[in-house]
DNA sequence: CATAATGTGTTGCTTTTGCAACGGAAAATA
DNA sequence: TATTTTCCGTTGCAAAAGCAACACATTATG
């Protein structure tokens, strides 16, 4: 995550402050936790992967964000308007600490040092999440399959400075992310290949365009 | 926009305490204004309504957010991470005033007391974007054109308290809003009067369905 | 008021995407 | 290590969406 705030550190100096919380260990493909309405919970991503995923009425799953060491999630960043089912899946064992806020903006009422420090933090943390939303609609509003993969792949590039880099994400999971149905997607890989905008060994993509 | 802090005195308050702003009038199609990496400016739609607009490389449009009286926009509540054109469109007769954010979460070097009272609430404003981005996520991740639909007027329902509610688009914008493609949006919106999911009197639409 | 510009509604055709199904590879698990 | 489960890669077919073009309505504008 990009801030100027040094999660590592913070998470170091306060995880241990605040009575308040509870740290749980779960193992691949567990709930994590279920997004609830006015619950405020906020979530340190100790260690592992997680997905928070939404199922709509169709069954079609959707991975909303993509989470790894050190990221921030739960209902503080994210105000529920829908009754979709909200839910952080683990993707590989996880450590979490949870706290709940009983209101995101004014102190905690133990006055702790860690709901202090990160309410000072917490506007640029939500804009970072901004950003991330905006990268998502930016990717979403791509007219075809094509677009989509290329569009995150060059972000991942960016982001990693490289032409090469590896996928966070199984080709399944993917495809959830991207709103696509997995086949499509790998007949629209396959053509990437073919076209030779792209080459894929194993997990690792090249862009070759430009 | 939902917030407990209440934008339209904030506006008549102290919308002329701070020197560094100006106040200008658009007509329709004008640009109100262009997102520039790392200027920061922040507006407010005293009047009129607007449109938040990309345009891809492929020529395609997307409107990315709508604004209307009050609304807030600019690059504060928008890091901008990809090089593709975003423009503030006037939809109709405008009248907006243009702030600039030295530094969006310190005090204005004038330490006027509009940024300083924006400053305490940005947060709050902030969460509200989040919220229109998720719902603008949820509406993009449908995979059909008609879920996309029948969501985006579900949504508008639940706004308006009421299953009968006007467009707040054309339904040439409405297309660019939700990515599809005009006609087939013009062909499902058919099926669904057909279908009895919708009633459509000029620029109303009623909700039949639940 | 005449004319231009924009928005609506429609359609035939093409392309893209989704769905369903399957075999084999890889990974997790007993 | 054997076995089950998940993931990858592929394909034929069906459905959905995009594209292009047009007529007509509505709205702006000289």
């Amino acid at each position: 995550m990009n801030t100027n705030f040094d999660i590592e550190n913070f998470i170091l100096d306060f995880s241990n402050s605040c009575q308040k919380k509870q740290k749980k260990v779960f193992s691949k493909n567990e709930v994590v936790t279920t997004y609830i309405k006015n619950r405020n919970q906020l979530c340190i991503l100790l260690d592992g992967n997680a997905d928070l995923v939404r199922y709509d009425l169709n069954g079609n799953r959707t991975i909303v964000e993509h989470f790894s060491k050190n990221a921030l999630f739960g209902e503080v960043f994210y105000t529920i308007t829908t009754n979709n089912e909200l839910l952080v899946e683990a993707k590989s064992n996880c450590t979490v600490l949870f706290y709940i806020y009983d209101d995101i903006f004014h102190k905690c009422r133990n006055n702790c040092k860690f709901h202090q420090t990160l309410s000072e933090n917490l506007p640029q943390l939500i804009l970072n999440k901004v950003t991330d939303l905006n990268m998502r609609i930016e990717l979403l509003t791509k007219r075809s399959t094509r677009d989509k993969l290329l569009g995150y792949f060059s972000l991942l590039s960016t982001r990693k400075l490289s032409t090469s880099f590896e996928l966070p994400f199984s080709l399944t999971d993917l495809a959830d992310y991207l709103s696509v149905d997995r086949s499509a997607m790998m007949r629209e890989l396959k053509l990437l290949k073919e076209d030779g905008f792209i080459e894929k060994i194993g997990n690792r993509i090249i862009l070759l365009y430009k």
